[in-house]
DNA sequence: CCTCACTGTTGCCCATGGCGCAACACTAGG
DNA sequence: CCTAGTGTTGCGCCATGGGCAACAGTGAGG
């Protein structure tokens, strides 16, 4: 999508451009977005009302002059949130990597998936696939499992649908999964082996906010020949480690 | 704006729609936006580029899955700046109001224009009308001039076009104003006597950021023959310090 | 290697929804 | 009161937004 030319939408041009010039100005009566945009103000009018109801604009101080609205802070609010998380974790996924050689990522939830928000390869790391943007399953995943871990039963019920089966390992039975929440709890991380996909092992830990919430997870994965049990309770505790220092750096602890 | 059905655009409506889905995945594919607006992929390929060409969404990691993007952080920059410094400033404007018994307003530039940020009446003021949200001419008021005054003669030039005269006070020569912002430089506030209006008094004084830097503009205004001379001393020595106390909550100062 | 399934992207044409016009409602100032 | 200016609403026309179909690209599996 290098070519501004192409495939765009005016009227929705022109609404985007509404925001830029309130951006500018401050605040705007209709008249005046009509001339920024050379439209009649009828259209100027319309347009400022759709905005208007996704908050995104709203009237400021007297009737008739419209601002940027709260809804753009609630917006931009989600994508910061999740800029600052990778930023405040980079250092520490990328030493994870390297004193483990496996891969690194940090998931978020996103309603009903996990989200891939970072990923840092390890050396001794197989896989160049890159999944961030991408979503998996939280049911079949350590991230995933993790990020279901302290959800009440009426959340839990209402983010997970079916449990689809990736593998003959995979959970898929409502009452297992929640057996395997509770020992989460209990252990403080999640354990995956060849849940996903065969062959594939991680572990997860949480990260928490000054709340002491968990909002993010991050794990440590690679081929279950790799993290065999002699292995896996070194990258279990160095995991745990990291978790504990990001959750740290987001304000963790500080407040007890 | 009560309902909610009224005067708006189907496909700009769709487009923010879009936002708030990116909000809620994190990152979707256009065959999955498609699916939430139930529309055709097309359509919403094209919603998404429009809102991409505006950089309100940009392509997360692999090719094809869009989220937000940072365009949304510069408009919402915009607004939050303002609301901080509104928020910061509110309990001494109220001082201040309370101790002159006049108006005291803020105000930030836009453009070519003055804008009322904040407006907090004393217990004498008469006008009840309420600015905020409006534009104010910049040479004609003392905020305004406060507002240029730390401008180069280059921004000076590309901000001021023609000094519209508004009473037989008002500044309408170029050479004038800047004899007048010398002034306001060396004094540290700028008063204006029936510039704007026959019979109205204002003075103002400078709120800086934390590098220094002019931000917006804090004034008490009242009716000419309140604000006489003798008063007018303690008035500009109020207004100066509730200046400087807003600024050192914007972090004036501190790095000196 | 090939094939298939899926996704994103582009071009065309038509009908629908976005637009301008005109009227109305409201406000402030004289 | 009137006037000038602004915001808001309803109507009908036509331009642009939308769906269809084709194409391009990618990844997985055989």
């Amino acid at each position: 999508m290098g070519n501004s030319e192409a495939a765009t939408v005016q009227s929705v041009d022109r609404a985007l451009t509404i925001l830029e010039v309130l951006a500018r100005l401050g605040t705007a009566g209709v008249t005046e977005i009509a001339a920024e945009l050379d439209v009649h103000k009828s259209t100027a009018f319309r347009l400022v009302s759709t905005l208007e109801t996704h908050r995104l604009v709203e009237q400021a101080g007297d009737r008739g002059r419209y601002s940027l609205g709260v809804g753009l802070l609630r917006l931009a609010g989600a994508t910061t949130a999740r800029l600052d998380l990778v930023q405040e974790a980079r250092p520490i996924t990328r030493q994870l990597a390297a004193d483990t050689g496996e891969t690194v990522n940090i998931t978020v939830r996103a309603e009903h998936a996990a989200l891939y928000l970072d990923q840092v390869a390890g050396s001794s790391a197989l896989q160049s696939h890159n999944w961030v943007g991408q979503h998996i399953p939280l049911h079949a995943t350590s991230n995933g499992k993790v990020l279901l871990s302290e959800l009440t039963p009426e959340e839990l019920a209402d983010v997970i649908g079916s449990l689809a089966r990736f593998t003959p390992a995979t959970i898929t039975r409502k009452a297992q999964l929640r057996e395997e929440l509770e020992r989460i709890r209990e252990q403080g991380y999640a354990l995956a082996v060849d849940e996903l996909e065969v062959g594939l092992t991680a572990v997860a830990a949480p990260i928490r906010n000054a709340h002491g919430d968990i909002i993010a997870s991050i794990s440590v994965s690679g081929p279950t020949f790799r993290l065999s049990d002699e292995r896996l309770d070194t990258v279990i505790e160095q995991c745990l480690a990291a978790a504990e220092e990001i959750s740290h750096r987001l304000g963790w602890g500080l407040r007890q």
